[in-house]
DNA sequence: TAAAAATACTCCATAGGTATTTTAT
DNA sequence: ATAAAATACCTATGGAGTATTTTTA
């Protein structure tokens, strides 16, 4: 009985990286992560959640219909939390 | 250049469900994992922040101010972003 | 070709379990 | 005495890197 059936929440962080840089690799420079990994990580979310997410074009990824609708809630809630985060003078080091 | 510099969002999950259930033992058996985990996860949240989330009590446990704030945030972003994939059919399945 | 994503392979850091200790009443 | 959280210890897993292949314009 969980309340939020979801998958994981770090998965989402680097899928909105990915959605808002057009670029598996833009989006793991910015993670400190190799692209190699970022594509893994979104191919394990769209597992997860069975939907595609991106379309893979030659030199281009665009996001899906679903995954726009994902994009936008995700960066709400990030905004949010960070918004959140930065007023109460929490640390802002990056994770692990 | 990050653009948000966040904690593990694994760990806001985790610390959502103890602040929630007011219990680490209860967010455990939601989270499919052991007390002593969960405990960790908020530590290693509490020291990634530079924040005290919680008053550890006898035989409860309260959230401070700040994880009060923190804890309307992240269950306003993970009640939109759980809204979002139950709207797009995604599948519910649980995390690794 | 070239630029970007996917993948095979490997490794090892660390997340998590078990068992125990601590804490507070 | 009890119930819950913290912690020491250990192990296995899977996340991440490197190197390579695939894709497609």
């Amino acid at each position: 009985m969980r309340k939020y059936p979801l998958p994981s929440l770090d998965l989402l962080h680097s899928f909105e990286a990915v959605a808002r840089h057009r670029s598996f690799t833009l989006a793991a420079d910015e993670l400190c992560l190799t692209q190699s990994a970022v594509s893994r990580q979104v191919k394990a979310l769209e597992d997860a959640l069975g939907l595609r997410l991106f379309h893979r074009l030659h030199r281009a990824v665009t996001v899906t219909a679903e995954g726009q609708r994902l994009f936008e809630s995700v960066t709400r809630g990030l905004d949010d939390v960070s918004a959140c985060l930065a007023a109460l003078g929490a640390a802002t080091k990056a994770p692990s």
